[in-house]
DNA sequence: AGACTTTCTACTACAGTCGTACAAAGTCGT
DNA sequence: ACGACTTTGTACGACTGTAGTAGAAAGTCT
């Protein structure tokens, strides 16, 4: 993404996104803090912040403490003075929510439905919910600055506008997002599930301070969201991130991709169940085998010591950080940030990765990373799609637009 | 790279800088084409082009044809105006050149050296053969716009001045950057060598259209420089693109880094030598067992149609293929282009590589990318060497230095 | 030969940041 | 209590950069 700064607007909008940026990010600073950090003369900062104040975004609320001369007029954040709309679409699931510019869930709404096979009952199951939390907010358009949606597969070209439909052949032709911005005249915006944790990350959780880090999704499948040089990697086709699919022996067995040793057919939630089932029967506790079935249920199994879920997971880890290793070495992001259902195992998972990272990755690159998991939870994505509103309404580009009063 | 935008002169050094690339890409272009190709105004592309011609740099040469009225005064980049120096520091070699901003060689030097004990001994080679080949030019310090630097190992740390020394206790505490730097009064600038293959590639190989691509040097250690979004990518630490000890099979034999299974132990030099040896000994061919002993003899072979060198190349093509399927689900990049010696066995290693890719990675990624074999030859580090001085030189922060007559 | 087209450049207008001077509002020492 | 000092924030003019308009330059086309 190359920024075009041929103008001088150009340059003030520019400005005006660092500032805002910082004090998002502060949550609360003086003029004076602005003018050190940002190092913009004081002259500009004060212009810069008036235009703030009249957005309506950023108020000044009372003095701070002085440092032996006039004290600083503390300028504030606004997180409830507009909302964005996040739509986390998975295989099976909807998840849409309101959030404040915190990062915080002011409305949700959770439905199970086969999203793979009817395109358009999804798209009205979508807007249904959108009205609902719109309504149990409750909040007007006019305070809404935008809107993002996640999908569970890969997205098609550059232009972020369209999906890939291998896995989902139901969805060919079909405009998501002409089909929602017609119903909700906002900006909106799409991407993947894992890129959309990654984001969450990056903004609300484990990822703040880090420029390089990957977020892992393990559920069915295995994806990751890269963030590298403080933004979202795409790739050249937007299929970025695919760690599921690698291979980690050459000699492995098949995967439903067509490919052998995938990390996936090790790692994905069918192998986890498989194995359960068929150390259960080896070691004749048929009754392990018929309860467990969910990775949710290995997982809680694992914590309250089931031996076989808990070898299971142990194992799991082990392949899962033979990928990260691989991973670490070729991107040496500063950060490994692990969601989906498997991390309610914990540490029993986290100890498991660890132990095969520090194995098999060089030392440098996995002494100077951390691999923590996800304190999102199952928000993650929905944030994330909803974040990318936030992101967008940030971006110097669209800024003007942002911070002009609702019309 | 945060770039900071903040104040005008930095505006109009951007704007210098796209001009400036724009004509040194397409190499005679008129203020007019400028106009359509960068969407600056006529009066400001004016006003850039004024200062391009008063540094040296771009000369106006005669006009081009009309399109039904006043033609164009063409502007020629002047590729002799100024050179750079490369030096391409091995394990076991030096090679330093003279480059003009064409990326053509006009002096070179290359001697064998012990460099991983001999730091000073090494330190002062380069001072020697830099000198000979500006005398061989012959040109002035005064005519050189910088010089870059690179090494057999990752770089530490995010200043780019330091080299990790894991594999060459030798080099603790030695500034090689200040070292040159003080024989030489230029702008010196440090790389590692996969990295400079991949920015060599990206400016005068096959790597010109493409913004995200991933150089494979095939040695005795097999590294990768990765250019994502158009900008070399380095990590936190400075250590992305370590294919080589990448996992390709967790079980595998174990490999100089401590893990099991890494590629290098199947792609790297040492262990195509001992491939073929063993497998002479197998089918009791003991002379070519004996007489094959460099990875340019294997590929050499093979080409020759020796069967069992040629059996080794493409055994070694379906591990390194496994590898960049990695690579391509990971980070989708456009364009993967192989370097090193085995390169020479040219399509035999291409064609099994590309089976092995078509096999393993998603179908998207690898039917939207491209594998290829540099072209750039034994020059391709020295070149990317001096090239990360040009690099630097037309980056907006260093544009006015350079733009300004030699003092 | 004249109308038209394309290229390139003065001149002016506008926009943005910076430095300086200054007002505002505290703290600190006596 | 009061003045000196410090820190914060703003008004004003200077400087720099790009864009728009008008016009000159130098061809083509009929």
């Amino acid at each position: 993404m190359i920024r075009l700064l041929s103008d001088l607007p150009a340059v003030r909008a520019h400005n005006l996104s660092r500032v805002l940026t910082l004090i998002h990010r502060t949550g609360s600073m003086s003029r004076a803090d602005l003018v050190r950090q940002s190092g913009l003369s004081a002259t500009t900062i004060s212009s810069l912040v008036g235009d703030l104040l009249a957005s309506g975004f950023v108020h000044e609320s009372g003095t701070g403490v002085s440092s032996g001369g006039r004290p600083p007029i503390l300028l504030q954040f606004d997180y409830k003075f507009r909302h964005v709309l996040g739509v986390d679409i998975g295989a099976t699931h909807i998840h849409v929510i309101v959030m404040d510019f915190r990062g915080d869930i002011v409305a949700s709404r959770f439905c199970r439905i086969d999203v793979i096979v009817d395109p358009h009952g999804t798209i009205a199951a979508i807007r249904r919910l959108l009205q609902e939390v719109l309504d149990e907010a409750p909040l007007a358009l006019e305070q809404i600055s935008g809107l993002g949606v996640t999908i569970p597969t890969p997205l098609a070209g550059e232009k972020l506008d369209t999906l890939t439909t291998i896995y989902m052949p139901a969805w060919e032709g079909v405009d998501l997002l002409a089909q929602i911005a017609d119903a909700f005249a906002l900006p909106v915006y799409l991407d993947n599930d894992a890129n959309a944790g990654a984001v969450a990350e990056k903004w609300w959780g484990q990822g703040q301070a880090y420029d390089n880090l990957a977020y892992i999704k393990l559920g069915v499948g295995v994806g990751s969201g890269l963030i590298l040089n403080g933004e979202i990697y795409r790739g050249s086709g937007g299929t970025a991130g695919e760690i599921g699919h690698t291979t980690i022996n050459v000699d492995g067995p098949p995967c439903r991709c067509g490919n052998r040793g995938c990390m996936e057919s090790y790692v994905g939630a069918n192998a986890l169940v498989t194995a359960v089932k068929q150390l259960c029967q080896e070691r004749a506790q048929p009754a392990a085998g018929e309860r467990v079935l969910t990775v949710g249920d290995i997982a809680a199994a694992a914590l309250e010591g089931d031996p076989v879920c808990s070898e299971v997971v142990q194992r799991t880890g082990a392949y899962l950080g033979t990928a990260i290793a691989n991973l670490l070495n070729l991107l040496n992001p500063a950060l490994i940030i692990l969601g989906g259902d498997l991390v309610a195992a914990g540490d029993l998972l986290l100890d498991a990765v660890c132990a095969a990272v520090r194995q098999r990755a060089m030392p440098k690159a996995s002494a100077e990373s951390e691999i923590v998991i996800s304190r999102l939870g199952r928000d993650a994505v929905a944030i994330g799609a909803a974040t990318l509103a936030i992101q967008n309404a940030f971006r110097p580009s669209r800024l003007a637009h942002t911070l002009a009063p609702a019309s």
